[in-house]
DNA sequence: TTGCATACTGTATAATTATGCACGATATGC
DNA sequence: GCATATCGTGCATAATTATACAGTATGCAA
């Protein structure tokens, strides 16, 4: 049945990294469930499941993980769900700010920061997992350092 | 330049529905980034972003969104992450709760409460936005609640 | 029962993505 | 300078995933 077959899937996901569908078929096939790679490749889909890059390095495993449903539709803004998501840390001097994030993320902090286009930012530069803001003012330094830690407090708890 | 073609992969994205590596191509050629699919590919790859199935209807399209780095690496357990991102809503009666998510992600928290194997819990059963949880007794019914009600509270912002 | 609609699935294949290999550019040490 | 190492890339193709199509099963109304 395939609601039945579709939490085994989600059972074997959490357990163990799953690479390919091909072998989400094998591991479900063990369990009593034969199914084809087409089917699997619908039951992921209506799962929302997604193939996430488990490493950049080349030749790097890959395995399913989920995306929760509310990842795509909670958030109202872009720059709002990213500060929240990935930044760690917030610190200011003279006109500049750093944020802090976990490897990886500084580039879409500071991606979202440039859409947002707030007056007060004269440039960001993002690296691995920190992003330096420039401020086009020293004056600016503490309302806009509190406005990301406004963004950040919503979701502090993670 | 690699970085700045990736700052505007991740701007591509956030702007508009992007369905294939190809076309994401094709928007870099026309900003000035002549780039075949496979570096295209090795670029999302090193981003950290993935296809999400968009509505799990035939023909359906996709996009890219990008899966924070976060996600995968923050949560400590898959039933926290689960329970904070996914439950809007917990009430109990008698020996049942009821735990309300966004449309589809029922099963998904359904499996992790299985996973998680409460003692007080003797089943679940997930449809597409309710989950029903079972308790062996009635007197477990305030202290689940409550336990479901703080695994929830610690991200009730977003 | 018959006919129709819906749901689920497999087969075959199209579409998409990942990657081995080679090459050119740039940097490093001798 | 020259050898060597590293990085980023394209090309060709392997690997993986999605889907058009057809078949089976089930439910329901006439």
């Amino acid at each position: 049945m395939k609601t039945t077959r579709q939490r085994a899937i989600l059972s074997l996901i959490a357990t163990r990294p799953v690479h390919s569908q091909e072998e989400l078929a094998s591991l479900l096939e063990a369990q009593g469930y034969e199914v084809t790679q087409a089917t699997v490749s619908r039951d992921v889909k209506e799962l929302g499941l997604v193939k996430v890059p488990l490493k950049s390095g080349t030749g790097a495993a890959q395995q399913f993980k989920y995306v929760e449903p509310s990842i795509t539709t909670n958030f109202s803004s872009r720059l709002h769900r990213v500060i929240a998501e990935l930044v760690v840390h917030v610190v200011g001097a003279v006109n500049q700010i750093v944020l802090r994030t976990p490897p990886g993320g500084a580039m879409m902090v500071a991606s979202a920061i440039d859409a947002a286009e707030w007056p007060e930012i004269i440039g960001t530069i993002g690296g691995d997992d920190t992003v330096l803001v420039l401020l086009a003012s020293t004056d600016d330094l503490p309302v806009v350092v509190q406005r990301f830690e406004d963004l950040r407090a919503e979701a502090q708890s993670a």
